[in-house]
DNA sequence: CACTTGTTTCGAAAACTGTCAAGATAGACG
DNA sequence: CGTCTATCTTGACAGTTTTCGAAACAAGTG
């Protein structure tokens, strides 16, 4: 599995936004962003991280929703294209789990100085 | 400004992925991180949340951006829905800022404990 | 081979992105 | 006051991207 290779944030954008983001860093945060941007995948990495044993079998992760089987599959690619969760198959099961660097990365970035006001 | 209700969260949805995401939870934090999906918003909301004084007028958020006014204009009513910024106008222009509360609570949500794992 | 688990492919409906034109609001000038 | 100019926002539209399911495919087990 992990056949892409993983779009990690280049150094420089992992802190919190007191400068600017430059073009490029903006585009790749954007598309870890962009794959949090939807219920059901939000639903998905939730269940994947809060999972006790740090893994999850995808036939757990599709009972919990309305969806068919391919559309599931389907935004567990988007969530391992984005560097969010990598997955492995052992034996009949396929196992998913997060990747907290990455999570951490993209925390920090909205992490807001808070007050930067007068 | 601000016609529209500040979709913040509920509580019970400012905290660390530690179990899994309620339905409605997940629906309103993926607004938020959909309006982040972009490139031009994140960089859009850096300009904004970066700024000294805290607050930046539009004119200084068009010129970085090869991009017409309304388009720019279109993605910043993306932000204030999401309720992640604000704009007031004072005078001939409009001056936007960021709510870190807001911010805050996206960050924390992302957090993950790293190490769940056995 | 039959059966189970997941993924990929393909197509249709819905949502998003960007531009132009028009509307709203404020200040300046006569 | 009326009009002109400048700053932003909104509305309407074309082109692109997402989202989802049915069917077909791949991998592993008994």
């Amino acid at each position: 599995m992990s056949k892409q290779s993983l779009p990690l944030l280049d150094a420089g954008c992992c802190a919190p936004i007191t400068e600017p983001l430059a073009e490029a860093d903006a585009a790749q945060a954007a598309t870890a962003f962009k794959a949090l941007g939807d219920p059901v995948r939000l639903r998905l990495l939730s269940l994947i991280a809060s999972r006790a044993g740090g893994e999850v079998c995808v036939c757990d992760l599709t009972a919990p929703f309305d969806l068919s089987g391919p559309t599931i599959s389907h935004h567990l690619k988007v969530l391992r294209q984005a560097g969010l969760v990598d997955c492995e198959r052992r034996g009949t099961w396929v196992y998913y789990w997060a990747i907290p660097e990455r999570l951490g990365q993209l925390s920090a970035l909205l992490d807001i100085p808070a007050a930067v006001a007068p």
